[in-house]
DNA sequence: CGTTCATTCAACTAGATGGTTGACAATCTA
DNA sequence: TAGATTGTCAACCATCTAGTTGAATGAACG
């Protein structure tokens, strides 16, 4: 449904839950340490995740008293396929589009507090 | 940069805008007509289509007093493209993700006021 | 010139969002 | 059992969002 992508791309739409996103492209992570770069306090990164999850976007295992949240690609393979459609428009050329990519992988460090990925 | 992403992806984060893009995929409209199929305000719609500006995601050009809109590709291209990062870890089949599209198509049709499409 | 048409602006409202803090629950460890 | 660790929950707050209405702008028409 169309509330579906709403909330995928609301998920989407906040640089926080895109960095854990990112995190968690490179493995399973948990709570805590999805919560680490941030400076921000546990239980608001816990509302993020919470975003992500109801997203579909994540998936939570509860392991002992952890936390651990892997990745649901699903939905994020929608959004794309739904932009896809629009793909036949584009008129731009594509390295601005990389350095975007780049961009979001150099700035936006909060906290520097040691790479987790 | 990351602040970008967030407002495209806000943007899109909106049945509402993503209507309006989808009419704009099939060619400029004036602020009117992206109104028309909504039941809103015409002054709730203007803001709709002032975020996709915001976001890059269409222009704006006035001629005379009507204001013609059209897509601007490159930023939706930017979304899909950071998108595609996660493409990798696709687990899901198409087809639901296909029904997810036709979905957004059929439901979701506010004041049925004529297929301006 | 005055009116109508297309659209924005300004002020306001209700509800969502993103953050805080402190208390709670559950699990592991000594 | 007691204490530390991991994370959620609840209440609260500031800000943003999406909608409203009514007035204002600016172009076209007669």
């Amino acid at each position: 449904m169309t509330a579906h992508l709403d909330t995928v791309f609301h998920a989407l739409g906040d640089a926080t839950r895109r960095r854990m996103l990112r995190d968690l492209a490179a493995g399973e992570r948990t709570v805590g340490q999805l919560a680490a770069p941030f400076t921000m306090s546990l239980a608001a990164a816990s509302k993020h995740i919470r975003a992500l999850e109801h997203a579909g976007l994540i998936r939570r295992e509860v392991r002992g008293r952890t936390h651990w949240c892997r990745l649901e690609p699903g939905p994020l393979a929608s959004a794309q396929q739904w932009l896809g459609f629009y793909a036949r428009f584009w008129t731009s050329r594509l390295d601005q589009l990389e350095w975007l990519l780049r961009a979001e992988d150099a700035d936006k460090n909060p906290k520097p507090k040691g790479d987790i990925t």
